[in-house]
DNA sequence: GATAAATAAGACAATTTTTATCTTTTTTAT
DNA sequence: ATAAAAAAGATAAAAATTGTCTTATTTATC
């Protein structure tokens, strides 16, 4: 298990995406802009988000993302687990044939319940808490933005009929 | 954090050496062999294991291995550590410098409890623990070694004086 | 219908990490 | 002195990650 980049950019991305009017569409450039995700990579993450059935990808002009639920129904692992898979906090859970024992493993055991107790702590998180709180992407990001970055990007903004 | 094949193969290490009478000394050759370890790779692996106190390097002919403390004081958590570094669940909370408000982000949070909660269960383990249960590396891996192969090592193990 | 704006899709490249392997040196028991 | 064993470090191979770039497709608007 690792979270990697690709995921932090999928948590940002659907933490912005939860701060918005509820069904907003939002363009991958603002997205990208503003949540400082490579905009190309974003595209990526976009589609695994949207094959998990996270959000809605409208094309063409004035295209966009929205999330395709309420934040409150959306957990962390969730969007988490569509970046890098379930989580496996190592190969002998995650590929049973190269662990000689793993049915009966000691070892196997206590990294199950690691894992466990792992996803059940991401899995109590929806997006609706964290956008309740301060993240990475509340006032401390915008403080460091230029303000006509911060006005040019709101006309792009639009609702998903 | 990802437990890397290292730390698989330290923990593999680890446990052979609980097995064996307290102190005992066993040839890189006869773990390599026995708990399936590339030898050379499990040189530098045991470098690290030294480096961090958990076991002894006796060099020079008829040297080898030996736990540096009796394996109820020895937690899964600290060999993982010794081979991976400190676990940090995703680099938000490894670099703060990259999280832009780290100290007060809730995402932040969520990471910081759940790496709490799989470090505390990891320290909950000991070595001793495991090797009183069955592991990959009792009976199932024995059964599938040849006779010869385990009656050739037990020459190569003496106690360290 | 034409145009422009936006994403989709996929090839490709750079980087990093992991997983080794090999050779030479040093240490130690006998 | 010899041989057995680990130390140390260079190097290579493999895999995963992190992007970038180009071409196609879709869609709103005029």
């Amino acid at each position: 298990m690792r979270v990697t980049r690709a995921a932090e950019y999928a948590i940002r991305c659907m933490l912005y995406l939860s701060r918005q009017d509820e069904g907003a569409l939002v363009s991958r450039q603002e997205i990208a802009e503003r949540a400082d995700i490579p905009a190309h990579f974003l595209a990526k993450i976009a589609q695994d988000l949207a094959k998990a059935g996270l959000i809605e990808i409208r094309q063409g002009a004035r295209g966009g993302f929205a999330l395709s639920r309420h934040p409150s129904a959306i957990s962390l692992l969730e969007v988490v687990e569509t970046m890098i898979g379930e989580i496996q906090l190592n190969d002998c859970i995650a590929r049973p044939s190269g662990c000689k024992a793993s049915y009966n493993c000691a070892v196997h055991r206590v990294w199950c319940k690691a894992r466990e107790q792992l996803r059940a702590t991401l899995r109590q998180v929806s997006f609706e808490q964290l956008t309740a709180e301060t993240t990475c992407l509340t006032s401390p990001l915008e403080v460091l933005l230029e303000p006509e970055s911060l006005e040019g990007a709101d006309p792009l903004r639009n609702e998903m009929q």
